[in-house]
DNA sequence: GCGCGGCCTTGATCCATATCAATTGACCTC
DNA sequence: GAGGTCAATTGATATGGATCAAGGCCGCGC
């Protein structure tokens, strides 16, 4: 009867919190969340300052989430695909310490966190799930902080797209081709460069044959993981998370 | 009778896990926590990629934890002083992450994560502190992402000093004079800078009178405070965070 | 208290990447 | 399909900080 998304009929759930969860508990846990209306390209799904009540999931779409400094221009501190969960890093403070951009029409699952807190005390599976994904962030912060101080500009970008590569196979997609839903401002931003050497990489990568001349900019066509995955000379636990040997 | 140490008599619990836990909560946290030798200067904590089993408090002394690059070289991740927690980022990770090191002698409480897993079901106030501290991790390495992919070396250095002055003078200790326990070298390391810079801008701030000419490169005495602050380029984050006005 | 070795500072040079300035390209509206 | 707008590319130039190369200082062991 029933067309409406939950998280036992979710195609997300063994990648979202759901994880490991009886379907009793699974239940629970699907009752308290809030699935609103979809959130179009350039909205915000909240803002830096605004007092903090719920965490998100992505269900489909892309988001960006963003600080702000002092003279008002904006540091990205990452990008969230379907599955991945937004805002976790509120937790401790009263607002949220960053802003949620959808970058293009997004649906997300909000979970009310003192809902989730309450739960959580009698879900340990869920309790130790929540832990896991915030060490998880702490970890893949550490290798950006590896990254923004000690990589050059062409190991950034090739960083940079292994990583959604990675993230792209293991939601069963393409993993050699994918298209960019950020703008290259946003890349730039992210990876602390400017736009334009931003640029000359890709073209560069292209040149080279490690990506192919894509038709529009935000397609992207790895032809050459080999050598993409050299000059992005990754740390051994970076290794590690995207799921590459050796 | 008893000389040693228990969270309920231990100066740092306000700062440290057991905050706002009833006496009895605090005793059933301090009966899981193993307090061992005194770590000296240059020993290691932990190794990455060790079996994580525990995370560690430092109850005096400092610790610095930091990830190895592909070519072998560390990439400093934080320094850690009394009554921070060390190794949070290994949960949902069967392995340390990171490697942590003493800078000076130092004592530290190994709480075993089985253990505290456990007891955090058992006591609500326990898990959201938790979950607070991982909160608080995060928001720090966003700004640390700020910091490395938009300031200059001379607020990278100003923004350290003023991080480490707050969380002294949290400690009841002065935020005006203090002795750094990290190298120029480490204190280059963590803020992606070559170690020559650092000194240049050190001395800089000297000849500007922003800081004393101290007898040893080590000790710190901050002379314009105002000045400093400024030169940091804070966001309104950063602010929040260090207790500073507007 | 003397000498050794690592830590720190200082100066000279170089280079990767930012910045500035157009140009091109994609898409949208009328 | 002409014109407008914004995103992306490309080229020319500038520069902050890295790198290279000496010294100087300080703490430590003998």
């Amino acid at each position: 009867m029933s067309l409406t998304t939950h998280c036992s009929n979710c195609s997300l759930h063994p990648l979202c919190l759901p994880l490991s969860l009886k379907t009793s508990e699974m239940d629970k846990l699907d009752a308290i969340i809030r699935r609103g209306r979809p959130i179009k390209k350039g909205e915000l799904l909240f803002a830096q300052g605004e007092p903090f009540d719920s965490v998100f999931a992505v269900r489909t779409g892309t988001v960006k989430t963003y600080t702000l400094t002092q003279e008002g221009d904006e540091q990205i501190t990452g990008f969230h695909l379907a599955s991945e969960l937004v805002g976790l890093d509120a937790y401790d403070s009263p607002v949220y310490p960053a802003s949620a951009r959808a970058l293009e029409t997004t649906n997300v699952c909000e979970i009310p966190v003192d809902r989730l807190d309450a739960l959580s005390g009698q879900l340990p599976e869920l309790r130790r799930q929540l832990l896991r994904l915030m060490g998880r962030e702490l970890r893949e912060d550490q290798q950006m902080m590896l990254l923004l101080s000690k990589k050059s500009a062409e190991e950034r970008i090739a960083s940079f797209l292994l990583n959604l590569a990675a993230r792209f196979r293991r939601r069963g997609y393409s993993g050699t081709q994918f298209r960019l839903t950020m703008a290259r401002s946003d890349i730039a931003n992210y990876l602390g460069m400017a736009v334009e050497t931003v640029s000359r990489v890709f073209t560069r990568f292209q040149r080279q044959g490690i990506l192919a001349d894509s038709s529009s900019a935000r397609d992207i066509e790895i032809v050459d993981l080999t050598a993409l995955t050299q000059m992005a000379s990754l740390a051994d636990c970076e290794r590690l998370e995207l799921g590459i040997s050796a």
